[in-house]
DNA sequence: TTGTAAGCGTTATCAA
DNA sequence: TTGATAACGCTTACAA
C-alpha cells in the first residue's frame, strides 16, 4: 500500500487509527504508549514507507540531530580523516554531521557559522586555520549554537577549544632528529611568525628543543611554505636541497607538506634518510604508506574526535558553562624517514 | 540593535516598516520591490543580524537548496578530491552540498537515499560502490528526489549514470606497460568477478588489451585485494613480490591500492620502475607526489563532478526524462612508476 | 508594488 | 494513555 507523493505523519495515523501525537510519541520513544498503539503504528510506517520530515521537526523542535563539522578543505587528507572520526563518534550519540568547506579564509569560517544557524545545526566543530579570523569571528554575538573549535581558538574565547601539542610535539620531534645525529635542523612551517599561531607555536617547540640541547638555531634554516598546496611544498624540498646550508634534518609542521618536501628532496637526488632525516606532524594514514615511511608526530584524533563532540554535546544541556581548552595526548612515530 | 535570541522575518519586517512578505520577496529577489523599500529591508537584515531560518523555508516551499553527496568514505582521497569539485561546482549554482557517507555497504546506500528524503535535498549524487546495492536498492519505489549514480549503475536502470572508461581506460594502461617492455603483466582488482562491476570492467579492459597485443593472460596474474584498506594492498605487493612468478608490470585498478602496492613491494626490495612497472588508476593529487610519482588513467574528474551537478540541475526541471548515461574522458599520465 | 491569509508537517501543551 | 489545538517561520496564492 504504497502512497504516490509524500506520505505525513497525518497518513500513518489514519492508517493505525491513532492521532498523529500517538505516531510523533511512537518515533520519538517519548510517553508510554500502549504496545498494542505501538504496534499498530510501527506497522503502518512500514507499510507505508514513511520517512520523518527533517525541516518540520527541526522548524517545530528548534533541533535538527545534527552536528556541523567546518573544515578548511575536504580533499586534505587530515580533515578527511578526522572527519571520518567525528562521523563515528556523533554515530554513538545519535547525532548526524553536515560537513561544511571553509576553504582556510576568514570569510568561509565566519559563513560556516552563519550557516549553521541557517540550518538549525544543534552545534558546530570548527576547525580554525586563519589567524586574522579573528577579523571575522571576533564581531559575531548571538553565538546561538555551541561551537568547539579546533587548531587555533576563538580570538576572544568564547568557545570550547581542542587542540594538538603543538609546542611539546614539535619539540619532541626535533629531540628525535638530534637524537639520530642531526645538527643542522631546517624547519618548515606556514605563514609569518607574528602572531601566535599554530605555525609560531610549532617554529616555538622546535626553538626550545634545540636550545634545550645545546644547539643554537639559525634562522637561516627556517623555511616558509604555502600551507595547503603540495606544489609548493615540493619546491621547498628543492629550496633546501639547493640551499647549501649543509641541512642534515627537517621538521616539517605538517605530514603533508613533509612527504610534498621529502619529494622535492627526492627531484634533487637527495633521499631521505640517508642524505637527510624528515619528520612530520599530524601521522595521517598516508604517512605509513609513503616511501619512505614518514616518521611524524602522532596526536591521539580518535580523543580529539571524541572530546570535541563531547563538548558539544554537554554544551547543549550547559551553556552558560565556562569555555573550556583540551589538548590531546601524543606520541612520537619513528618510521624510515628519520632511521 | 540587536535582538537576543532568535530573529524573525517579522522582526526584521517591523523594523523597516512593511510586510513579511516584502522581506521575503527581497531575500528572494522575486517580484519587484520598490527600491525604497528594498533598501529599508537590507538595511534592517545587517542591522538585526538575521538569518534565514532554513528549516521553514525547506517545509514551506518543499525545496532546500541543498544536494546530498554519498560517498563511501571521506576519508578516501579520491573521494575527498571529488567531493571538492561537486561543492565548487554546485556553488556555481547556487546550491549547497551536503555529504553523507555510506560505508561503501548496501545499507549505507540505502539509508543515505532515506535521508535525502528527510532532509528534503533537492537530489542526490551517490556514489554506489557495491555490486548488491542490487538488494538494497532495488525495492526502492517513491524516488522522490533525483539521483544520480556514479560508480555503479544502479542496478533497476531508474538513475542518470555518470561513469569513467573502466575498460578504455585499463585497456590504455595495459598497453602503455606493453609498450614500456613488460611482458609477465599481473592485475589487482577488487572482489570476485561474478558479476559485471566496476572491476569486471576494468579487468576486462586489460585482458582484451593483452590479447590485442598478442600476450596471452595468465590467469595466475590476477591479484584480488580488499578495496578500502591500505593495508590490503601493501600485502598484495608482498604476495606479488613472492609469487615467483616473474612479474615485470602490475596493472593496479585505482591509485591509492597502486601505492600502497608499491609500497608492498619496497617492503621486499623490488624497486619500481627498475624491476617492476606499475600503473594505477584515477589520478589523486598524492600521485604525482608519491615516490616514485605514479602513472595512472586519469579520467577528467571536474568533467565529472559538472556532468553529475548538471544532471540534479536538469533532473529537477525535468523529473521524467529518461535516465541518461555519460562517460568521462581520460587520458594516460606517464610517470616514474612506468619509465 | 504591497499586504493578508492560509498552510507546509511536526511537536508542546493541555484537556479528556 | 490518547487526542485536539496551536504554533514554529516561512512562502504560495490572491486581494488590495
Amino acid at each position: 500500500m504504497v502512497k504516490r507523493g509524500k506520505i505525513t505523519m497525518n497518513d500513518v495515523a489514519q492508517l493505525a487509527g491513532v492521532s498523529t501525537m500517538t505516531v510523533s510519541n511512537v518515533i520519538n520513544d517519548r510517553v508510554k504508549v500502549s504496545p498494542d498503539a505501538r504496534e499498530r503504528v510501527l506497522a503502518a510506517i512500514r507499510e507505508s514507507g514513511y520517512q520523518i520530515n527533517a525541516a518540520a521537526r527541526s522548524l517545530r523542535s528548534g533541533r535538527s540531530g545534527v552536528i556541523g563539522l567546518a573544515v578548511p578543505q575536504v580533499s586534505n587528507a587530515y580533515f578527511g580523516m578526522f572527519a571520518e572520526l567525528v562521523i563515528a563518534e556523533a554515530r554513538r550519540h545519535g547525532y548526524h554531521v553536515a560537513i561544511e568547506q571553509t576553504g582556510a579564509v576568514a570569510v568561509g569560517e565566519a559563513a560556516a557559522v552563519a550557516q549553521s544557524r541557517r540550518l538549525q545545526l544543534d552545534g558546530l566543530i570548527l576547525s580554525l586555520a586563519t589567524a586574522d579570523a579573528q577579523s571575522a569571528l571576533l564581531p559575531m554575538t548571538d553565538q546561538g549554537i555551541p561551537i568547539v573549535a579546533l587548531g587555533e581558538p576563538d580570538p576572544a574565547g568564547r568557545f570550547d577549544h581542542v587542540t594538538v601539542p603543538n609546542e611539546a610535539g614539535t619539540a619532541a620531534a626535533t629531540e628525535h632528529l638530534v637524537d639520530q645525529g642531526c645538527r643542522r635542523i631546517a624547519v618548515v612551517t606556514g605563514g609569518n611568525l607574528d602572531r601566535l599561531t599554530m605555525f609560531t607555536r610549532r617554529y616555538n617547540g622546535y626553538r626550545t628543543a634545540l636550545e634545550d640541547r645545546g644547539i643554537r638555531p639559525d634562522p637561516k634554516l627556517r623555511f616558509a611554505v604555502d600551507t595547503l598546496s603540495r606544489e609548493g611544498a615540493r619546491s621547498t624540498g628543492h629550496r633546501i636541497a639547493d640551499s647549501g646550508l649543509g641541512v642534515d634534518g627537517v621538521v616539517v609542521f605538517n605530514d603533508m607538506v613533509a612527504m610534498g618536501v621529502i619529494r622535492g628532496l627526492k627531484d634533487r637526488g637527495v633521499n631521505v634518510p640517508d642524505d637527510m632525516r624528515v619528520i612530520g606532524f599530524d601521522d595521517v594514514a598516508e604517512s605509513a604508506f609513503f616511501i619512505p615511511s614518514l616518521s611524524t608526530v602522532s596526536p591521539d584524533h580518535r580523543w580529539k574526535a571524541a572530546k570535541a563532540v563531547d563538548l558539544i554535546l554537554s554544551r547543549i544541556d550547559d551553556p552558560l558553562a565556562p569555555p573550556r581548552e583540551y589538548t590531546a595526548p601524543f606520541t612520537i612515530v619513528r618510521r624510515e624517514s628519520t632511521a
